[in-house]
DNA sequence: CGGATCCTTGATCCCTCTCAAACTTAGTGG
DNA sequence: CCACTAAGTTTGAGAGGGATCAAGGATCCG
C-alpha cells in the first residue's frame, strides 16, 4: 500500500506523515463515479485496486476517455484548477482508492520538500503523459494508435510489477476507441487484424502481446 | 509585467518577492528555440512578449505541436516531471520571456501559501487544457476543430485585455493543422469555407471574427 | 440461466489526405 | 528601396482510411 498510494523519493518517516492524511480508503463499484466533472475538487486519489477511466464531455453532450488509471496511479488532479472537477472518474471494474485530502496534502507539501517534489513530478507527469496523447490523436494511424494504447498499457503494468505481456483491460472498445479517436468497429478490426498478423492474441478483455518488437514497428 | 508574469492572488509584497526571483528576461527570435526537448529543466517561462509554440517528437521523427503560448502565459512545465524538457519551445516572432528559476520558486511556494496555490492552479490549468485539446483531437471534425481554435484563440486574447474579435495569428496553416490534428490544405479550405459563410474575415495571419455565434455553433 | 451488453465482421460511403500547380506574402541582399 | 527568392497559401482532382449502418454471435453478470 506505501508503494501504491505515493511511490518514490520519501523517507520512512515522512510516509508515516503522509499516511496520516490518508484518511480513508473508500471502493467504488463497477460502472460508478468516484466523482463527476462539477464536483467539487476536495480530495486526490490513488487507485489501490481495480482500474478507473476518466471522462471528459463536451458542451453539446458528447463524451469522450481522457484517460485510464491502473492500480498504484493517482487521480483527481482535475480539479485543481477550477477547485471543481474537470472530469467524471468512472470504475471500469470494482475499485478502491486512497483519499488524500487536497488541503492537508498541500500543508504536508510546505513542511516535507520531498512531498513537494513529488506532487509536482505527479501533475508535470499528467501534463507530459496527455500531450503524448496529443501526439497520439494528431499522429498517428488507426494501427499505430492501437499498438501505442497496449505498448502503455504493458508498460505501466511492467513499471507495477505486473505481466507486461499479459493483462485484462477492463475498457470495452467503446472506450479504447473513445480515447484513441476512433470508432468501436475500427479497434475491433484493427485488434483482429494484429491477432492475424500474430501481434497479439486477444480474447474479448483479455490481451497477451506475443510480438512486443512487432508491435512496435507498426 | 506584473500582470503579465504571474497574475493572481498574490498581494504586493510576496509578488516584490517574486520579481526577486526573476533574475532575467530573455529574448527570443522568430524560429529560434527557448528549450529544446531533452534540454535540462531549470526554469519556467512567462511569455512577456510575442508568442511561442511547443512541438513534441515521436521516435520516428515526426513532430506534432502541442501547444501555442500567448504574452503572458506560462511555458515550460513539461520538464518538471523529468527534469528534462519533454517539448521544445520555439518563438513563432521575436518574442521576450520573463525567466523564473524552478528551485528558487518551489522554495518560495513553501514560504508563501498563495504562491504554492499559483503554481498548482498553472499546472492544474496545463492539464485541464492538454485534456479538454485530447477531446477536439478525438471527436471534432475538422470544421468543428478549426472553429475551436479560433474560439479558444479569441478568449485568450480577451482575457489579456485585447481583441477578442481580431488578431494576428503568426502560426502558419502547417502549425495550425499541427495542432488541429490536420493537414494544412484542410485548415486552409475550412478557413476559406468560414469566409464564403461569413463567419470570419482572414488574410493570411491577420484574422477577424465577423459572426463569433456563428462560430459557436459549428 | 437468461437478458443485456459487448464484440466481430461485412458492405458502402464520405471526409480528409495526397499530389499537384499557381499564386501571394514576407524576408533578404544588392 | 526595390527586386528577388524562398516560404507560405490557396484551390483542384482523385484516392483511401476510417466512419457508418447492419446483423449475427459471444460473453458477462445478475
Amino acid at each position: 500500500m506505501r508503494q501504491l498510494c505515493m511511490p518514490q523519493g520519501l523517507s520512512n518517516d515522512e510516509l508515516s506523515k503522509l499516511e496520516t492524511l490518508i484518511c480513508s480508503a473508500r471502493s467504488v463499484h463497477r460502472g460508478e463515479a468516484l466523482y463527476r466533472s462539477g464536483d467539487r475538487f476536495d480530495n486526490i486519489y490513488a487507485v489501490r485496486s481495480g482500474s478507473m477511466k476518466t471522462v471528459m464531455a463536451h458542451r453539446d453532450g458528447r463524451e469522450q476517455v481522457t484517460g485510464l488509471r491502473l492500480a498504484g496511479e493517482a487521480l483527481g488532479l482535475d480539479g485543481i484548477s477550477e477547485d471543481r472537477h474537470a472530469c467524471s472518474a468512472l470504475a471500469l471494474e470494482d475499485s478502491t482508492v486512497c483519499i488524500v485530502p487536497y488541503t492537508a496534502l498541500k500543508s504536508l507539501c510546505r513542511e516535507i520538500g520531498s512531498m513537494q517534489e513529488r506532487l509536482h513530478k505527479l501533475l508535470g507527469e499528467q501534463i507530459v503523459r496527455e500531450a503524448a496523447q496529443m501526439m497520439v490523436l494528431g499522429s498517428l494511424s488507426a494501427d499505430e494508435r492501437v499498438a501505442a494504447f497496449l505498448l502503455d498499457v504493458s508498460e505501466r503494468n511492467a513499471q507495477r510489477g505486473y505481466s507486461s505481456a499479459e493483462f485484462n483491460l477492463r475498457m470495452t472498445r467503446e472506450d479504447m476507441g473513445s480515447y484513441l479517436g476512433m470508432t468501436l468497429e475500427t479497434v475491433s478490426r484493427t485488434l483482429s487484424r494484429f491477432q492475424k498478423r500474430g501481434l497479439i492474441d486477444t480474447q474479448g478483455k483479455h490481451i497477451r502481446i506475443v510480438d512486443l518488437d512487432g508491435l512496435r514497428q507498426v
